[in-house]
DNA sequence: CAAATCCCCTGCAGGC
DNA sequence: TGCCTGCAGGGGATTT
């Protein structure tokens, strides 16, 4: 579920459901490297706290609080936040999400809106409280926003990369917020094959990639993300980007452009896919 | 150092 | 129907 664009867009649909509005109760599930800050010190800190604002940094969602402490939310590979109220993602259609097994955190306010549920199957994602004045190493050592993608950074980091080009755009040091699917669809529109060593980039290469990069983040977000298995928004809607894949998950199918079947390879234990004729090694 | 490998966790699809 | 394998929008720790 969620790249850039995904996360972008829970921040979105979050923040006028959320801010100003103060917690009331808090209810965590058990211990879990999901929680960098244990459930019970969340159940114990966040109430009376109110949600002041809700940045997206990369792939991270940061809350600031009334008290000056953050709340920092990372989705990981199956993390949803979702607003009561909510279209469930799997069940009937029509039914209301309910809390269920893999609802690690709920957050009750004072008003009678709709709580916030935070619900990750794989638990890959993350929720960290942090105190005034804290940072945290993974905010730290961020590179600049996707969105902002330019060839100079491209270019300068590609210099002395023997790794490939693919491992680079995924490195959230270089650029942060892409992700498996953006780094395949960025690679085929910019027509380069995803095993060329970064170095092997030219000056232009670089800047056209970094064009195609910002482009497809920006209509992602405008057709409201990809959604491949689970929902994305917190009221439950869907997405529409994956529609408009053109190598992501498509191995086998053809290229879109000249009908050659689209390949698969591994690059750092994720799945990788290209057109063989249109990205030339 | 940089780069490759392994691991965290759960559910689902497909082959047999 | 059931078992087994492989795979999944992430990223950190460890190894080479």
């Amino acid at each position: 579920m969620p790249e850039l664009p995904e996360v972008e867009l829970v921040g979105r649909h979050l923040r006028p459901h959320i801010l100003g509005r103060r917690i009331r109760h808090v209810t965590a599930t058990a211990p879990s490297y999901f929680f960098l800050t244990s459930p019970a010190t969340l159940r114990q800190q966040l109430p009376g706290e109110t949600i002041r604002s809700l940045e997206r940094i990369g792939k991270y969602l940061l809350a600031q609080l009334s008290s000056g402490r953050r709340l920092l939310l990372h989705l990981g590979m199956t993390g949803q936040l979702i607003l009561e109220g909510a279209q469930s993602p799997r069940l009937v259609h029509g039914t209301p999400f309910v809390r269920d097994k893999h609802t690690h955190l709920v957050l009750e306010f004072a008003d009678s809106g709709p709580k916030l549920y935070f619900r990750d199957t794989r638990k890959f994602g993350k929720v960290r409280l942090l105190m005034p004045g804290e940072s945290d190493p993974r905010l730290d050592k961020l590179g600049p926003d996707a969105l902002t993608l330019t060839q100079r950074i491209l270019f300068g980091a590609s210099r002395k990369r023997r790794a490939k080009v693919k491992s680079m755009l995924l490195d959230q040091t270089v650029t942060a917020g892409i992700g498996n699917i953006y780094a395949d669809e960025s690679l085929s529109l910019a027509r380069i094959h995803p095993e060329r060593p970064a170095m092997s980039l030219t000056e232009s290469e670089c800047k056209n990639l970094a064009r195609i990069v910002r482009r497809v983040l920006t209509r992602s977000i405008e057709a409201g993300g990809s959604s491949i298995d689970d929902y994305i928004h917190p009221d439950g809607s869907k997405g529409g980007f994956q529609q408009r894949f053109r190598v992501y998950g498509r191995e086998g199918e053809p290229c879109r452009k000249c009908g050659t079947a689209v390949s698969r390879v591994v690059i750092g234990q994720r799945s990788s896919h290209f057109c063989p004729n249109c990205q030339r090694f």
